[in-house]
RNA sequence: CGCGGGGUGGAGCAGUUGGUAGCUCGUCGGGCUCAUAACCCGAAGGUCGCAGGUUCAAAUCCUGCCUCCGCAA
């Protein structure tokens, strides 16, 4: 099965490697053009063409799939099958149309919730306690084409979008395989989505990781959560910057409070910040400049005084 | 050449008018206790990221390099 792939990020690594395992023949892999990003904002390749690369396969960046000179591109390969996975771009029907078994996309999410760019932070941050993934057909419209396989996976209390995103890639492996397999008997026939029930969610930003003490505590763990690991949560403790990597709902404290982000802390081995409703333990943080560290280490080193508190602002 | 912070015993930090290093936690041993993650006593553990330079003397000053991290894009 002669197969282009596209994809960007590390989950469609999983994906594509999956193909591979599964005897698909990847002739070609298209991913984002690199972009100056990072520290020095030097050059970065995505990780799907260090991927191909590394795999010996052609690759190809083109800044729009739409564009001429690119359709002729597939028209020329003439793949049997196009998978895509997290590729942030809308494919054209002038591509969908071409290989013979059509254009299929590994969404992470349960169609019809969450079509669109962040499905593993939105499910998180609505506090979803199930997601999954759905394999399905494209079409010109986004996320909305029949679905061949739909795989459920269950979001722990202790789960965030880093450890979504692993469990997700392997469960979207076994997506590939149970796909390989139905290929044994022909084309596979997938089911028109309810669009009814559709949920949409757009790329989460930067901001939304900026704490608002304010909140019910169990709104922020999921926004913690969600934002965990990139590109993080933070708020600000006496102007500095510090990322909450992790936490719990402090169980002992569940009213509402007058001054959210009050820390209450023994410092040496708690440190508890009262919401608006209920209060958070942190787990860990990452404080500006320095790496992710233990609550007790941080309160080893630095210690707080009875007034402090995390604000929304320096 | 985008802006900036850091690399000091296992961990988190202090120590920059230069004089061979200190705190908290942890670890190990002992004690107290019905018991303990609590408390008391004691011990081990560091060529202060690397390489040069200045100096009688550098973790502390200068130069270069490596490396970790935050912001911005």
């Amino acid at each position: 099965m002669k197969t282009v792939f596209m994809g960007t990020p590390d989950f469609s690594v999983s994906i594509a490697e999956a193909l591979v395992e599964n005897g698909f023949e990847i002739t070609a892999v298209v991913t984002q053009p690199d972009k100056a990003a990072g520290r020095g904002n030097k050059l970065r390749p995505s990780p799907v063409k260090v991927w191909a690369e590394n795999a010996h396969i052609s690759v190809f960046q083109p800044e729009k799939v739409r564009a001429e000179e690119f359709i002729d591109v597939i028209e020329q390969i003439k793949p049997d099958l196009i998978v895509t996975a997290a590729f942030g771009q809308i494919i054209p029907k002038a591509i969908l149309d071409i290989p013979e078994f059509g254009c299929i996309n590994v969404h992470a999410s349960l169609l019809p919730k969450y079509r669109g760019a962040s499905p593993i932070q939105q499910a998180l941050m609505d506090g979803e306690q199930i997601t999954g993934i759905s394999l399905m057909y494209m079409n010109e419209k986004m996320d909305e084409g029949d679905v061949i396989i739909s795989k459920s996976v269950e979001i722990l209390p202790e789960d965030n979008t880093g450890t979504l995103f692993e469990k997700l890639a392997e469960t979207g492996k076994l997506v590939i395989a149970e796909y390989a397999g139905m290929l044994q008997n022909g084309k596979p026939t997938g089911t028109p989505q309810d669009n009814t029930l559709a949920t949409y969610c757009k790329k989460i930003s930067k901001e939304q990781g900026n704490i608002d003490w304010t909140r019910d505590c169990r709104d922020i763990l999921n926004i913690v959560r969600a934002m965990t690991p990139s590109p993080g949560a933070y708020t600000f403790l006496n102007g500095k910057r510090i990322k909450i990597i992790s936490a719990r709902i402090n169980n002992k404290i569940n009213n509402e409070n007058e001054n959210p982000g009050k820390i209450i802390s023994d410092n040496k081995t708690a440190l508890t910040v009262l919401c608006g409703v209920g209060a958070l333990d942190i787990v860990m943080l990452q404080p500006e400049g320095k790496s992710v560290q233990h609550t007790k280490d941080f309160l080893n080193g630095y210690k707080l005084t009875a007034d402090s508190a995390f604000e929304r602002n320096i």
